[in-house]
This record gives structure tokens, sequence and C-alpha cells, in this order.
DNA sequence: GTAGCTGCAAATTCTTTGCAGTTGT
DNA sequence: ACAACTGCAAAGAATTTGCAGCTAC
């Protein structure tokens, strides 16, 4: 049976309270500001735990390193900083992919990736992050 | 300035071989057959320099590891059979994405990969490949 | 009480790098 | 000749796992 430690707790709220995509090694940061001296290891387990039971939701971008958002949201995208590495969340979607694949295809799925600046990393920024 | 080695030249042509996109260790699988006892380092120094002079494309699918494809083609996307694994080339973009991202953000580039069956891999097809 | 959880450290896997010897030009 | 290249092995980086002690239920 699945137990309420102090350390799930922990990289739950971290996950929620992010409102975006976190690295393994963001929550490990913001979970430890709660539960002091938790380890790498504990995240992982979580997080993977926590993929399994169906309350988050792992995001792979090309050639990154996977990240993790909390489930249970509207279909959407992300869209990657080209300048902080950072990811945000994109509510909105082109649709009408399917007419893109090839005769004879059948298309379930998509993801979308956009890179740019966010708003925090326009050239001409007073601090850009990071 | 750079060298024509055997091992630069076995490497290359196992891609040109191939035609689609190779991991690492079976660039080096298929280049070994060239130059027996090439290491995998050289793989790896070789696939960056080819990437960097343009020569060669780094296609990153999502929860995998980078495989690298002869780069020259156009602008294009992937779709990935949820059955047999492949990837495909998908030679349409929807466009427009720019106005998809959130206010103060400013879009140069997407990714796009669709998920589904390939011609190959629908119900009932005689045999799915793998 | 005890099965599940935790922190630590060692193991894995993929990729990069330092080094001394080799090779293309 | 000599700088670029190579193989090897060690170093890094991200993730997983073994283990002995801790903790929620």
């Amino acid at each position: 049976m699945e137990r309420n430690t102090r350390q799930r707790t922990a990289i739950r709220e971290a996950l929620l309270l992010a409102a975006r995509p976190l690295l393994p090694q963001e929550v490990l940061q913001a979970a430890q500001a709660q539960v002091p001296g938790m380890g790498i290891a504990t995240v992982y387990r979580n997080l993977k735990a926590l993929v399994d039971e169906g309350a988050l939701r792992c995001v792979n971008l090309p050639g990154d390193n996977p990240r993790f958002e909390t489930a249970g949201q509207h279909h959407h995208h992300h869209f990657q900083c080209q300048a902080c590495e950072r990811v945000f969340d994109v509510h909105a979607c082109p649709g009408n992919l399917a007419a893109l694949a090839p005769p004879g295809f059948v298309v379930n799925d998509h993801d979308l990736v956009l890179y740019g600046r966010c708003s925090d990393c326009q050239p001409g920024a007073a601090a850009p992050r990071r």
C-alpha cells in the first residue's frame, strides 16, 4: 500500500506550485525547501510512482532530460526558451494534423514543441534568467 | 582543417546506406564492418563533427536516445508508428505556429511528432513490421 | 509490528575528455 | 613535419539499485 510521506507530499506540491514542467533536479530543489536533506533518489522513485498512479505526466522534449508536470490538464503543448531553457505550457493547438500524414497512415496523437524566447529573455530584457 | 580518415568515411557511408536514423551504437556496428577495431569515442566525435559541418542531422525522439540521419533534406517532421516504432518523415508542416505562443514570447523554431499507425501496421494488416 | 519508504553510496548507461601514439596532407 | 585524428580508459552526467535504518499505518 502507498503511504503519505512528507517527501511525497513535498514533491507533489512542488509540481502543483510550479505550474510548468520541472526537471528532477528542480523538483528536488523545490521539495528540499519543505524537507531538508531529501535525496535525489527519493525524487526519482516518487516521480516514477506518481506517474504510474496517474498523478503526474512525463514530458520528454527532444534532446533534453525528462520533465514532470501534474496530470489531468487539458490537451496542451510546450514552449522551450532557447536562452533560459525553461519549459512553459502552450494552451493552444494547431489542430488538423491528421491531414499531414502520408496516405494510409492514421494519426492518433501528436507532440508539438515551440522554441524561441520567453518574455523574460527578450533581447534587451532587464534581467534574463539563468 | 578536416581530414578524410577511413573512420570518418565509414561512418558517413553507414548513414548513407542505412537511409534511416541510426543510434551511435548502430553506426559503430556498421562502420566496424569497414574499419575493425574502431572505438565508440570516434563515432561520437565524428557524429558531432559531421553535425557541426552540416553533413548530418540529429533526430531526437521523445524518451529515446539521439539518432543521426543524413542532412540536406527539406524542413520536415516525423511520424512514429505506435506499433512498429519506426520513424517516417512527414514532408508537411502546419505553419502559423508563432500565433500559439503566449503574449511576449517569440517563436523561432518548432518540432512536431505525429503518433499513430503506419500503413504497414493498420489493424487487420497482414504482417505488421517490427 | 511490519511493509513501504528514505538517504546514502555504489552501479548502470550513455556520452565526453585526457593522453600518448598514429596518420593524412 | 605537424596538426588533426584515433583508441583506450577514465571522467562526467543522469538515472537506478542495494542496503540498513526509519516511519506511517
